[in-house]
DNA sequence: TAGTGGTCTAGACCACGCC
DNA sequence: GCGTGGTCTAGACCACTAT
């Protein structure tokens, strides 16, 4: 029963490192408090600053520390929780949306996309993208990837000569021409992923950074309507499904 | 307008690396096929072996490759997808429900599951270990925590000469119970962690392995009635919320 | 300019799976 | 035993932030 046995197999030292680090941010730390920087605390432990720095890895993963470039370490505070769900079934842009619009192109949509809109090749579609802020802290950007069929209401490629709208004006109308359409169903799929460049610019992170993908799918007519992909902050950020809200999240 | 400036910032050779090495599993390799190994590679790319992997630790991380030691680096099927919602409000262990039960174990909750189930400092849950399979492969663990008070048909902590009933009995009976249960609602969270050695064990990979954690909360009676932590490898799982199995998942 | 975390190197040894 | 990926070291230099 009791588990006190010596170790038969040494764990790694970084994992070690890990749980011994990770106790101390509980009891010796503060929220926003900053550690040591990685040398001291490399020479403090007695390792090498790399394999110190895989356990730093570990902990920011798990959302515990934020390590900035330039500044140093800190103790990050709890995840925020941010619903995934704000109606049982809603177009993006409806009420209760938490997300902002920021821009607008018209682009032929990455393969993976293609294929859940079941779009020809090289087919250019209205992408809108949107960034999510909690607390004035970017967490999340999107891209709604629309096709043109979708919304007729919305002027598509425009002969060279004609600029169709400007982009705030192109992404307000493809949302507003969304809604007119009679929502059938919506699907979600979470995965991790890593960001790319520029969402990691615009999330405050560094290129590759962890990001929970949320790719939504919405039916309209018999066929998919509309892709929204949102990249949000894994150290961050909790998704929630359907919060309830009974309970203060303790412990 | 266009971005075919020169590179004003040079990109990390690993980020560089993992574009290339990408874009050949792309087109140069099938599902399953071995890597030359990493001192191979290396050498091949010029680069030292540590670099080398983290371009690789990413695209494992993205479930493009995966990686076992003493064995080589394959490449990754895509992911699978996983339903999380069999039925829209059911019982854990009820119809539909994609997992195996495995063990059962009398314990005091972690922090934040206690402080979920509201329980009491020190007082003891049922405890059911469930793993979810998927063609043959474990790709989720599962612990459910239940209080005694929401199944008083379970025996409880019996005297320590009463041994109450062998551990698949009382799994069993931990699950029946619930299911007389009316369930007032659910509610589910999802987040980045790391594995612990346990669950990496059972999941076949290292501990600190990337895994999503899906946190449920099943309400009953006005209270939280049952708590289910799972543990899906990141690597390998898609997540899926309300699949509406319209299109294959194409591109 | 000083100090931080981020990238990179060239080694070494270890744990594991397979033959 | 041999080849694989996993861990670890002791350095170096770079990019960024704050002062």
């Amino acid at each position: 029963m009791g588990t006190t046995q010596l170790e038969t197999v040494p764990e790694p030292k970084y994992w070690h490192l890990k749980t011994v680090l990770s106790e101390a941010l509980d009891s010796e730390f503060a929220v926003g408090e900053i550690l040591p920087n990685e040398r001291e605390l490399a020479a403090r432990f007695g390792v090498a600053r790399a394999t110190l720095r895989q356990a730093l890895e570990q902990l920011e993963l798990e959302g515990r520390l934020q390590r900035r470039r330039g500044v140093g370490t800190t103790v990050a505070p709890p995840r925020v929780g941010l619903d995934i769900v704000p109606a049982p079934q809603s177009w993006p842009g409806g009420p209760g949306d938490a997300w902002q619009t920021e821009g607008y192109e018209r682009l032929a949509p990455p393969a993976a996309v293609a294929g859940l809109l079941a779009a020809a090749d090289g087919a250019t579609v209205h992408a809108v993208r949107r960034t999510r802020y909690t607390q004035g802290q970017p967490v999340a950007t999107e891209v709604l990837y629309v096709p043109a069929g979708s919304v007729p209401g919305v002027p598509a490629d425009a002969p060279q000569e004609a600029p169709a709208l400007p982009d705030g004006a192109a992404a307000a109308r493809v949302l507003r021409e969304l809604h007119r359409l009679d929502l059938e169903g919506q699907d979600r799929a979470v995965e991790l992923g890593s960001a790319r460049a520029e969402d990691a610019r615009l999330l405050d992170r560094l290129p590759g950074a962890p990001v929970l993908v949320v790719t939504t799918r919405y039916f309209s007519g018999g066929r998919t309507a509309a892709v929204a992909v949102s990249t949000y902050r894994a150290d961050t950020c909790r998704l929630t499904f359907g919060a309830h809200d009974v309970l203060p999240v303790a412990g």
